[in-house]
DNA sequence: CTAAACTTTCAATAATTATTGAAAGTTTGT
DNA sequence: ACAAACTTTCAATAATTATTGAAAGTTTAG
């Protein structure tokens, strides 16, 4: 494999797994050519990459701006903008988990201990609505406060933390 | 809010959830429908409860027993099927989350793996592309573990978890 | 201030994904 | 063996989601 077949390869593998997660995939492709390239990138150089065009360049790269893991640079002497993304493994992995935890998580967990608050009328099935759904509260909760926890202890939080399961 | 409300308020919310993660609508419904069901349902009742069709409900139900989450319950003295699915919280997060890594997880790695193993040319590109691979490589193997690590150690294996990591 | 260089917006369109429904398939009771 | 009861399949269709491209908007150099 050389270095274009590899490149495309890895482009649309990730393409394919930010589908599979919910994940637009012209986003998932432009933070993949970002993380592989070697310095900041303008709008044309990502729409050439990618044949993908300029509107659509310019809607993902807001969204992954707003995700937090791109950033603008500022070139002195151009006039056009470039971008380049969070390099750091580590620190993508807690931005992301970060996001989906506040946009998605938290308030589904909101939702979930509203519903499992309505009042008992003693019937079966309110009775199993209730419990149900506050399993699935408490699981949530803590599944949320231990991603938490395990994405907040920098730096090598991931390696520390299956240390740490493993004892 | 009243039985009926929050109901249709769980099953409505774990249905736009399982969207935004890539888990097809109608799907999640059905699992979220028999997961607060006093007993066993039918397609009927599912297709009733849900107002889907007949081959919507079928393909789904499918994939659900695929995922090892829904089984059939062979009612004596009933000739249709009925359906029910895994009630225990902490069992079905230990399904979902094996089946998306073995699915999903473990054949991203292989390639990544794949794509940081090419030949280093030493050209400044082709070492970025390998080292960045490389760090997802390591950095998806380990979470992976981990996230099986976590979920392997029932029951109540998320609370435990959580304590470890306190610690 | 103006025009060139660049970016954003958004209605139209395309691509993808989900859903339907009826025909084909299967199982079971008699 | 037959037919009723039920399930699955899959081509057609609908719904959703992504993408385009051109007009509008913004910024900067001179």
């Amino acid at each position: 494999m050389k270095y274009q077949e590899a490149k495309e390869k890895f482009i649309s593998t990730w393409g394919s797994l930010g589908t599979l997660w919910g994940i637009n995939k012209a986003m998932a492709q432009i933070q993949a050519l970002l993380f592989i390239s070697t310095k900041p990138l303008s709008m044309e150089d990502i729409m050439d990459e990618l044949k993908i065009s300029r509107g659509n360049t310019s809607m993902n790269l807001r969204q992954l701006m707003d995700w937090g893991i791109v950033t603008k640079e500022l070139i002195p002497g151009e006039r056009k903008e470039f971008f380049s993304t969070e390099k750091d493994v580590q620190e993508l992995a807690r931005h992301i988990a970060k996001e989906r935890s506040r946009r998605e998580i938290k308030p589904v967990i909101k939702v979930l201990k509203d519903i499992s608050s309505i009042k008992d009328d003693n019937t079966e099935k309110t009775k199993e609505l209730i419990k149900q759904t506050k399993a699935l509260h408490d699981l949530a909760e803590t599944a949320d406060l231990l991603m938490n926890k395990i994405v907040n202890q920098e730096p090598n939080w991931i390696t520390k933390s299956l240390f740490k399961l493993l004892k």
